[in-house]
RNA sequence: GGCGACGUGGCCGAGUGGUUAGGCGCGGGUCUGCAAAACCCGUUACACCGGUUCGAUUCCGGUCGUCGCCUCCA
């Protein structure tokens, strides 16, 4: 029985959707301004880990990811760079997907781009503004946050509190400083749509409004994204949904927590980013998504060099038991285990905790001479459905040897060991060893791995 | 100021009203030509102060501290 978080209810709810076996899923993805940090690949592999563990309970998934391809930032990054808004939104998406399939995240159902549905962004606006919840001031449309009561549901403020703490500068044709837009009227050079308002093109918050309600309908199952989208951008897509449907938007709402670095936020304002491609390519995809998933997900972690290589540690750990061990069947007590972590909110600190119980008990059967196939299986169901096998190793120097030449030298050095010159050997070892290649002389002779 | 999350052993990080989380590290051992790997043993904790209780790290109240959101943000 599977028992989410939802920021919306606070409180762990169990988990039943619109229809019964199915799930809708809607997440948001990135605002194509730059490129890819540490930070967005938590919130990708997240949900990833989300999307397969439902798709593996048997439930039939609609995941939809939207890209955000137009918004302030992008345009002030363009002009800054002197590309166009296209150019550049388009050269950053690819960045992002690079890394996420670096990071083993799997491509969703739907992708949607908001400069693809401006048609279903300007009817929605034009019912906002039927139902007198948006009005139109030269050429913006703006949300009347005041017009709908059940405002600041999901952030848990009221529009009083939410007055107190306002900073933004007053922009003189909003009726109330708290209202938002919901259509911007273009300003010269600036990418535009022609719309009943005039030229312009969506504010922040419309495109998942409408792209969610195409894709999945109302009162779809799942909506997530980073913590820091609660508010104002999903407060404000419920009050663009619900406000014009009348109806619920979405059922559950979770939430993944930041990245840190030094004990703050990793955030492009401040500065304080991690280059996500990079650290993909330097040590791989696989070790990255184990020092995410280590965590819950809901909660913040620190991001580090020395955090990263102990996650890159417990993973060759796995390794080294996957690559001796042969799976078989898989020993049901174990993934029973592991659906009571998952259920629980998709616990994997506590699944990753069982993988590595199994990994002990695996490898003292082993030890002992026995066999381990159902412990091997459990652990290879368990890590696909982590998505460890989809993620990317460190890239490795183009002068590593094939694996024929690895058995050459590893033949060479069992027959120095044999003829007891065992400089020669440790000789062979070491030279291996810089070519990245580890050797385990075991009872059954010598077993070698690439690190 | 408002809303929310959290404070666990050398480090990371789960969990629980009374019984070993797990990983990394460290110490000892088995194995090995040596090493590595693997296994075994050991290492150690629940911010502080009250309260409830036979018993609290776990529940309640308070204090202190950290972080996030309230502006763009995964």
């Amino acid at each position: 029985m599977l028992e989410v978080y939802s920021t919306l209810h606070r409180a762990l709810v169990s988990f039943e959707p619109r229809t019964k076996g199915k799930v809708s899923m809607y997440v948001c993805g990135p605002t194509v301004q730059s490129e890819p940090h540490v930070g967005h690949g938590r919130s990708a592999v997240a949900f990833d880990v989300i999307w397969r563990y439902l798709v593996w309970s048997g439930y039939d998934v609609t995941f939809v990811r939207n890209i955000t391809d137009i918004e302030d930032k992008i345009i002030a990054a363009a002009e800054e760079a002197g590309e166009s808004v296209e150019t550049l939104a388009r050269e950053m998406a690819k960045r992002f997907e690079d890394a996420f399939v670096g990071l083993g995240v799997l491509s969703p159902d739907f992708e949607p781009k908001a400069t693809e549905h401006i048609d279903e962004i300007i009817n929605l606006t034009a019912v906002l503004i039927d139902r007198g919840l948006a009005y139109a001031r030269d050429g913006d449309v703006y949300f009347s946050v005041r017009a709908l009561e059940s405002y600041g549901k999901l952030s848990g403020r009221n529009p009083d509190d939410l007055r107190s703490g306002y900073r933004i500068e007053v922009d003189e044709s909003k009726e109330d400083p708290l209202d938002f837009a919901v259509w911007k009227s273009a300003k010269p050079g600036e990418p535009s749509w022609e719309s009943p308002w005039g030229p312009g093109r969506p504010g922040w918050h419309i495109e998942c409004s409408a792209m969610a309600e195409k894709y999945l309908g109302q009162d779809f199952d799942i909506h997530g994204g980073g913590s820091d989208l609660i508010f104002p951008h999903h407060e404000n897509e419920i009050a663009q949904s619900e406000g014009a449907s009348g109806t619920t938007f979405a059922r559950y709402w979770l939430h993944n927590g930041m990245v840190n670095l030094g004990g703050e936020k990793m955030a492009k304002s401040t500065g304080l980013v991690v280059d996500l491609a990079s650290i993909i390519e330097s040590h791989g995809g696989r070790a990255l998504r184990m020092l995410y998933l280590r965590a819950h997900y809901r909660s913040p972690i620190e991001y580090s060099e020395v955090l990263l290589s102990e996650a890159a540690e417990a993973l060759d750990r796995l390794d080294r038991f996957r690559k001796r061990a042969t799976p078989g069947v898989p020993e049901e007590i174990a993934l029973d285990r592991f659906r009571e972590a998952m259920d629980d909110d998709f616990g994997t600190p506590q699944a990753i905790s069982l993988l590595f119980d199994l990994v002990r008990d695996g490898n003292r059967l082993l030890d002992e001479g026995g066999e381990a196939s159902a412990v091997a299986g459990a652990v290879e169901t368990i890590v696909a459905v982590l998505g460890f096998d989809d993620a990317s190793d460190p890239a490795v120097g183009e002068h590593a040897l094939t694996d024929a030449e690895v058995d050459v030298l590893v033949g060479e050095r069992n027959q120095a060991r044999s003829d007891r010159r065992f400089d020669d050997a440790d000789a062979i070892r070491d030279a291996l060893e810089d070519q990245g290649v580890s050797l385990e002389d075991g009872p059954n002779g010598t077993r070698w791995l690439r690190k």
